[in-house]
Order: structure tokens, then sequence, then C-alpha cells
DNA sequence: CAAAATTAAATTGCGCGCAAATTAATTTTG
DNA sequence: CAAAATTAATTTGCGCGCAATTTAATTTTG
């Protein structure tokens, strides 16, 4: 029916193919963990970045605005309204750093320090979800981790 | 200074930590993505989801909404408001189904066409950030699209 | 020490992304 | 064939995510 060079309308034309985009698979995977988590943390009525947040309190209590920005690569401009809605939740407290009042320092209410056990739960079964042996999950975080690393790093700006 | 067993404050408190997560590494690699495409796509006065969908164009050119959020795995919700700045921007055309007057078809412009040799360039300049070879690029992409099947399939729900 | 510069959060505005409700057209069925 | 069910797209409402601006506190410097 076509020939061998009609096969595509330009030499180079399946290099465009959302199919063959790293990016788009990567922006397919976070879509489908977002899907994943939704009706898990429904129940407790969080987000996902919101349970980011708690993953993070949860490692290290009592982080300022700034420094949990840092840890999730997210800014104040996010953060401001989430945590005021964290803090709506009743899952943290926020109070000025009385040593420096430009500072907000993030606390764990007793309701998020509580919380953490069902985030073992949901670890558990995100892990199930995914149908990736403990190995696999490690390399292809592993390997997010250095091409991220490598995005960010590249100055290349516009 | 600690004990071995007071290293971690549970047994499997690490288990939870940002650096373990694999949905984080993913989340955290979609915004590494956007954030290096966004000064590529802002000349052209396009964001990521735009430009998936011109991607999606070049390939299949005359596509419904429905279609669209098909390859994309988006719904209407999303699609209808951003196809209208697309369509502003002058890179699309809309139109109902004469045949079926629910479907909306959605042709690329001239203007759009001509987008496509510039998305050669983005593609190269994006390949050169992440610093992977094509083999690496092929196989985390395979391993994305994998990991994106089975939580989709997942029926676990809540 | 006071003015200028810097820093941390919060706020504003805009574009996703999704659930839920709405509108309009088509298909099913009784 | 008409009523009911289904389907496609739009609209509404809310929570990110980010750029840009604003506010307030601290640090730098002249």
């Amino acid at each position: 029916m076509t020939t061998k060079a009609a096969k595509f309308d330009t030499p180079t034309d399946e290099a465009l193919a959302l199919g063959r985009q790293l990016c788009f698979a990567v922006y397919s995977a976070a879509h489908a963990f977002n899907r994943t988590y939704k009706p898990m943390l429904d129940r407790f009525g969080l987000t996902y970045p919101q349970y980011l947040v708690l993953l993070a309190l949860w490692q290290q209590d009592g982080m300022t605005v700034k420094r949990i920005g840092e840890e999730l690569g997210l800014d104040s401009g996010t953060l401001s309204p989430l945590l005021k809605r964290l803090e709506a939740a009743g899952y943290i407290g926020r109070m000025r750093d009385p040593a420096d009042e430009r500072q907000v320092i993030v606390s764990l209410t007793e309701s998020g320090r509580r919380l953490k056990t069902e985030a073992f739960t949901i670890l558990a079964q995100i892990g199930k979800a995914t149908g990736c042996s403990l190995e696999e999950i490690g390399e292809l975080r592993d390997a997010l981790q250095r091409l991220t690393r490598r995005l960010a790093d590249n100055p290349q700006g516009d």
C-alpha cells in the first residue's frame, strides 16, 4: 500500500511520537501515581502534595517553610496556601520563629504525628500497585534522581 | 553517641524518607522537565501541556477532543479550556463534526504545522539536557511506561 | 547607627488537572 | 417513533505550581 520511503512524512518524524518521549512517560507516570494515591489520601482529606509535606515533616519536624520548599522543590507561593490548608485540617501548626520573625516554623500536631502510622499502610499498597520488586523500584528511582539532577543542573535556559 | 537500635525512631522509619520514594522521584522529574521546557516553549507562547497536544496533532491531525484526551490521559475538563487557548494563539482550529455534532474536531492551522520544525530543535536541546544516551532514554521510558500501565490497571481503588 | 540591600512569607494572577454538574446531540429501548 | 439512556463537550469549583509583586524582618554598608 505504501512504499518504504512513504512510511513517515519526514525522515525523522517518528522521533516526535508521544510514545517515544521520555518527558511524556514521566508526565504520565506522575499522573498515574497521583490517581493511585488519591483514593487512599481522600480518607484523610489530604492531597498528594500535602502528603509529601507530611512525609518531609515525619522525617524532620519543625522545619521552616523555606526548608520544606528545598526538600520538595516548591516555592512559598505554592507552600503558603497549602500549609494553611494543612493547618486548617489540624495536621500541622505554624508559628513565627521568635529568633527570626521572617521565618515560619511548621510543626506536626498530635493528629499529624498519628497519621504516620497510616503512611506505612499506604506505602505498602502503593508498592503493591507498582508491581515492582524493591530492587526494580530502587533502580528506577535512582535513574530518575540522576535525570532530575542533570535537568536541574542544566544552565541552557533560553 | 547513639546505640544501634536508636538509629531510627521506628524499625522501618527510613522507608518513609522522601529520597526513598519512587513516586517522589517521578514527581520531581516531571517538574524538572517542565522547568527545562519552559524557556524553550515561552518563545512560542506555549505551555508544556499545550505542546503535548501539538505533538499529538503532528502525528495525527484532525482528532476529536475525546481522542486527544485518550492520547494524553486528560479529560475534557482539562482540554476544553486548553484547546481554546491554543485556538486563540492561532495554532489550531476547532469545529463541530457535521456527522456528529457532539464531537469537536481539532485541526492544526498553517501556523501550527509550521511549528513542527521547531519541535525537532527543542527535542535535540532536551535530549542534550537529559545527558542520557538514546539507549538510556529508551530504557527509562519503557520502564516508566510499564509502571504507568500497572498503576493504571490497578483496581485497588479505595 | 541609619539607609540600602537582602531575605522569608504571603499574595495575586494564570494555567493545568480533575471531580461534578450542565448542555446538547445521538443511540437505545419499549 | 417517543421516552430513556448514553455520549461529547463545556462549565464550575478547588488545589496545585510558578512567576511576579508585596510586606515585613534582618543584615549589610557607608
